[in-house]
RNA sequence: GCCUAUGUAGCUCAGGGGUAGAGCACUUCCUUGGUAAGGAAGAGGUCGCGGGUUCAAUUCCCGCCAUCGGCUCCA
């Protein structure tokens, strides 16, 4: 006999060899049904594996996240079988569970491509395959005789994988016909899947590497119940009517043109008025922290960049360089603005006294991005860094690295982003021949972002090799309404570029020292900020960063047409007051729905008449009472510039 | 840059070798006191661009461009 645990520390014995399965079918039948995998002393097990001594068990249903993984992992298994069945001669990459859903690498052979067109038989064959519920059976197997069953049948992929395993640790599964590599867990059988989709197809690199083979990444999704497939679908389209493409174009906020070019967005009058007091807002509180505005060029000159190490770096894939009539003159566009900052912090001897400088600038950048990369407002080639560059002792960077945090965290919390990560961008350890910078530099620099962290108790997942070629950083990331990640604010010590630009000050003791730059840009760039903001809000954004546009229209006779060609003209979609006159044709076709969702405000009455009632409506038309038409319009006003004003927003 | 898909009216989309269709929106008129009202008439397109095949191409083929979903990249 041996004792099992239960999460709630009850202890039962049972017969050794039991399975997880037979455990849930002890306690009850409704979780024997339910039970995908169990967690045995903290690892994830088959349900079907006997456990032969003590063990903490807890079972993982479609709840716990390892239960999902497993349910998904078997399902990429189901899929890769389907394959198999379909196109004779596939070869098999890697294939996990993911956030939602799974995939499958394959490659499908010399001449064959799998289509969407082909989604339907393949899911076909998946039911099918569910049907006949096959038993996935777990199995240990030497590196040897592994490498032997996967070359024999050409699986060069996984023979590569399994070079890399260590012998002793190597496991298959085995449904029907089809044999994976694989650490599992598993479910018991195909039939616990009840609902499937192949989403889409993608190419995707071998191991994530650009210059091996490119395989058929095929996506995926399944559920128990055909409800919750039809539900997630319906989710999905939820969000894809908050994809800022779309709202952007229904707002007119922004636009594309293919004479611009590619990945240059055209700020339309009412997106700029967004972006505009975006601006406004983080300068009023930039001014609070002591920042300096400047404004630099658009281009700077070759040396400029040669010096800063990004010519080298960047130079063949960046917009190639401005030639002038003078023989051999180069000038770039710039694709940041620490270079020029840099020049100006040099533009005069520095004491320690200056110190800490803080230069901003809404720095406009160009960046040549892969054309395949472009998106919408959140990737994009030419862009708008809410940048600054603070030059400060070395016994500052923390202190200052704080208060970018606390302007990071104001923002956020103004715009109520709840769901940003946090990460930590170090360097690879293995590669540091992709980055420029000394040892000792990148130890300092990383060791002040962790420990910044740390002092303001945040959580951040830490990543190597995500860092700045010049420096690490401490990255906010923000999910779009699909779940994608983006890199919005970002922080970065810079120990490297104060070296090349040879930066100075005077110290309290009379001598030369290197002052430490920290690039910070909290919104990360207008573009991408504006379009994740969109996709939060869904383009309902807060009234102080709504544009107003409060407008006083006579009412007569005709007070229908007027009002509705001032607000066509106007594009007025928000209507927040109207004059009530019962007696009068009022503004029916305002209330039009192509209009209502305008980041306009407007007030329509009688200017003579301005003691004339209205009545203020919420949204959703609900009456909020009336009052006098000027009173309204000197309230709206009053309470947008009190919501601009970040002392009071923050109290 | 790579893989997949798409590109037809302002928007959402249908169609298909014989020089264009719907709904919504737009214009004019009529009707209408209520949160996406109804009717009549009208306007609007070089069917992404460039080649090729054909008597004839928006449709078939090739190339390019742009865009969607991924991969790689992201100073």
């Amino acid at each position: 006999m041996i004792k099992i645990t239960f999460p709630d520390n009850s202890v039962r014995e049972y017969e050794k060899g039991i399975t997880g399965l037979q455990i849930a079918g002890s306690i009850s039948q409704r979780l024997a049904q339910d039970v995908l995998a169990a967690s045995v002393n903290g690892e994830t097990w088959d349900l079907t594996r006997p456990i032969n001594e003590d063990a903490t068990i807890n079972l993982l249903k479609w709840d716990d996240a390892e239960g999902k993984h497993a349910y998904w992992h078997s399902s990429a298994h189901l899929m890769a079988e389907a394959l198999q069945e379909l196109y004779p001669g596939i070869k098999f990459g890697i294939g996990p569970a993911i956030e939602n859903g799974f995939y499958y690498d394959v490659d499908p052979g010399e001449g064959v491509s799998i289509k969407e067109s082909d989604f339907p038989a393949i899911e076909k064959k998946m039911m099918e395959l569910i049907a006949a519920k096959e038993e996935i059976r777990r199995k240990s197997i030497s590196k040897a005789d592994a490498i032997k069953m996967f070359s024999d049948r050409n699986e060069n992929y996984k023979v590569e994988l399994i070079n890399e395993l260590e012998d002793g640790t190597i496991t298959t599964y085995t449904q029907g016909n089809f044999t994976d590599l694989c650490r599992g867990p598993h479910l018991p059988n195909t039939s616990y899947i009840k609902s499937v989709k192949v989403m889409s197809v993608a190419g995707a690199y071998w191991r994530g590497d650009e210059k091996r083979p490119q395989l058929t990444r095929l996506y995926g999704i399944t559920f128990p119940k055909k409800k919750m497939l039809d539900d997630y679908l319906a989710l999905i389209e939820e969000a894809k009517k908050r994809d800022h493409r779309k709202i952007g174009k229904e707002l007119e906020l922004f636009a594309f043109s293919p004479l611009v070019g590619a990945g240059l967005p055209l700020w339309l009058p009412k997106g700029t008025q967004l972006r505009l007091k975006l601006e406004e807002f983080l300068k009023k509180i930039q001014q609070q922290f002591e920042y300096e505005q400047v404004i630099t060029p658009h281009i700077g000159g070759k040396q400029l960049y040669v010096t800063s190490g990004h010519y080298a770096k960047y130079g063949k894939d960046s917009f190639q360089p401005i030639h002038t009539p003078e023989e051999g003159e180069e000038f770039l566009l710039k694709p940041m603005n620490c270079p020029h900052h840099c020049e100006i912090y040099k533009a005069f001897p520095r004491s320690y006294k200056d110190l800490p400088l803080r230069l901003a600038e809404f720095g406009t950048v160009y960046r040549y991005e892969q054309s395949g990369e472009l998106h919408g407002l959140t990737r994009v080639r030419g862009f708008t860094q809410d940048d600054a560059h603070i030059f400060c002792m070395p016994e500052q960077v923390k202190d200052e690295f704080l208060k970018v945090m606390d302007i990071i965290f104001i923002i956020f919390k103004a715009l109520d982003f709840k769901d940003f990560e946090a990460q930590i961008s170090l360097r690879d350890p293995g590669k540091k021949e992709k980055y420029i910078g000394t040892d000792e530099n990148w130890e300092k620099a990383e060791r002040a972002i962790i420990e910044a962290c740390e002092e303001k108790g945040m959580k951040a997942r830490v990543e190597l090799g995500e860092a700045a070629f010049y420096g690490p950083k401490l990255d906010f990331m923000v999910k779009d309404a699909l779940g994608r990640r983006w890199q919005l604010g970002t922080i970065q010590v810079d120990y490297n570029l104060p070296d090349r630009f040879e930066l100075e000050y005077t110290g309290a003791d009379n001598q030369k020292h290197r002052p430490v730059m920290i690039h910070r840009a909290p919104f990360g760039s207008m573009e991408r900020f504006v379009a994740v903001l969109i996709e939060h809000t869904a383009g309902k954004f807060p009234l102080w960063l709504t544009p107003t546009q409060v407008a006083i229209l006579p009412v007569s006779e005709r007070f229908n047409d007027y009002a509705y060609s001032v607000a066509k003209t106007l594009k007025m979609q928000d209507i927040r007051a109207e004059v009530d006159d019962r007696n009068e044709k009022v503004g029916r076709k305002i209330r039009d729905n192509e209009l209502k969702r305008t980041p306009y405000l407007l007030i329509v009455g009688e200017k003579e008449a301005e003691n004339e009632e209205v009545s203020v409506r919420k949204q959703g038309g609900v009456d909020q009472g009336s009052e006098k038409l000027t009173t309204f319009a000197n309230r709206i006003k009053q309470e947008v510039d009190e919501m601009m004003n970040p002392q009071v927003m923050f109290k």
